[in-house]
DNA sequence: GCTTGACCTCAAGTCGCCTTGAGGTTGCAG
DNA sequence: CTGCAACCTCAAGGCGACTTGAGGTCAAGC
C-alpha cells in the first residue's frame, strides 16, 4: 500500500490538501508563500496542513472566480481565524463584501451588454449614439462628448 | 502648433489613435503585431491606420470586458470586414455571440452569489451541505459526495 | 536495508498583455 | 535648415499565478 502521508490527528500532508482541493502541491506551497495558508513541519521537514487550510482553500478558489486577486483573497481571509471554522458572524462579513463585489461585476456585465443590445438594434449604423463605442471610463478626461467619434464618419449616414 | 500627423484623407497617425482611443501606441504596436488591426505605412515607415482601426480597437476593449482573450476577439473580429463598417447583419451575428458569454459569465457569478447567500444563511456552520466548499466544478473525478469535507470535521455539531 | 514515491528547496520558465529602454529616423513649425 | 516631438525597431522587463526541473531527503513496505 501507498504511504498515506496525513497523520493521525488529522492535518494533511500537502499531496493530500492536493487532492483533496483539486490544486497542485506547487500551487499549495505558493499560497503559502503568499501567507494564504499555513503549515507546521514534520521533523523531517514536510508540511502538514491543518484542516482549516482545506477551508481557507475554498475560500480562494471561489475568491478568484468572483475576480479577486490572491492578494485580495489573503486580505479577506485575514479576518477570518486562522485555527477555527469562522462563527456565522465572522463569516458574515466576509460574505456580504463578496456580494458587493459579485454584484458589482454583474451590474457591470450588465450595462455592457445593454449597450451591445443597443448597437445590435442601431446595426452600428449610428455610431454617433452607439454606446459601445463611448464606454464612459475611457478617455472622459478630454472634455465631453463622443471623442472617440470625433471626426469619424458614420458609415450609413 | 505641434505636428499633426493624421493626413488628410483621414488616416491617424499611432499618437492620434493612441489618444482617442484611450491605449498607449505601444499596445497599439502590440495589437497590431496580434493581427487585431491593421496599418499602411508612409514613405518614412510611420504606421497610417484607418479609421476603422478605432472601430477595431473599441471592440477589442469591450470584449476583454466581457473575459475574452486577444486570441478569441481577433476571431470575432476577422468576421467583420477589415477596410468598412459592419452591415447590421455583420454586427447581430457577432453580438450575438457576445451576448451569450455576457450571459452565461452573468450566470456564473449569479450562481456563486447564490452558493455563498446559502453559506451566508448556514453561518457556514454545516459544512457538509455548504455549498461553497462543494463547487461542482472541481476534482468531481473522484466519486461522488463532497470529497472537500470527508473526514473534515463541522465546527458547530 | 533497500526501493519507491512523496516530499523538500531554489531557480527558472510560461502565458497573456503589455511597458520600458536604447539607439536611431521622420516630419512639421519657426 | 534646425530643433524637437513623434515616430521607428528590437530586446528586455514586469506582473499575477503558477509550473517545471534539477538535485536532494524522508518514510512506508518488503
Amino acid at each position: 500500500m501507498l504511504a498515506d502521508m496525513t497523520d493521525r490527528d488529522g492535518r494533511l500532508a500537502i499531496g493530500e490538501l492536493a487532492a483533496r482541493s483539486g490544486l497542485a502541491p506547487s500551487a499549495l506551497r505558493y499560497y503559502e508563500e503568499m501567507g494564504l495558508i499555513r503549515s507546521e513541519r514534520t521533523t523531517g521537514n514536510q508540511r502538514r496542513y491543518p484542516r482549516t487550510a482545506l477551508r481557507r482553500v475554498a475560500f480562494v478558489r471561489a475568491a478568484q472566480r468572483v475576480g479577486l486577486s490572491l492578494e485580495e483573497a489573503r486580505a479577506a481571509l485575514d479576518r477570518l481565524p486562522v485555527d477555527r471554522a469562522p462563527s456565522a458572524t465572522e463569516w458574515n462579513a466576509v460574505a456580504r463584501t463578496w456580494q458587493r463585489r459579485i454584484d458589482a461585476r454583474i451590474g457591470e456585465l450588465e450595462r455592457l451588454k445593454e449597450r451591445l443590445t443597443g448597437c445590435i438594434g442601431c446595426g452600428c449604423l449610428s455610431l454617433r449614439k452607439c454606446g459601445l463605442y463611448n464606454p464612459e471610463d475611457v478617455a472622459g478626461s478630454e472634455g465631453p462628448g463622443a471623442r472617440y467619434l470625433e471626426g469619424d464618419a458614420p458609415p450609413g449616414g
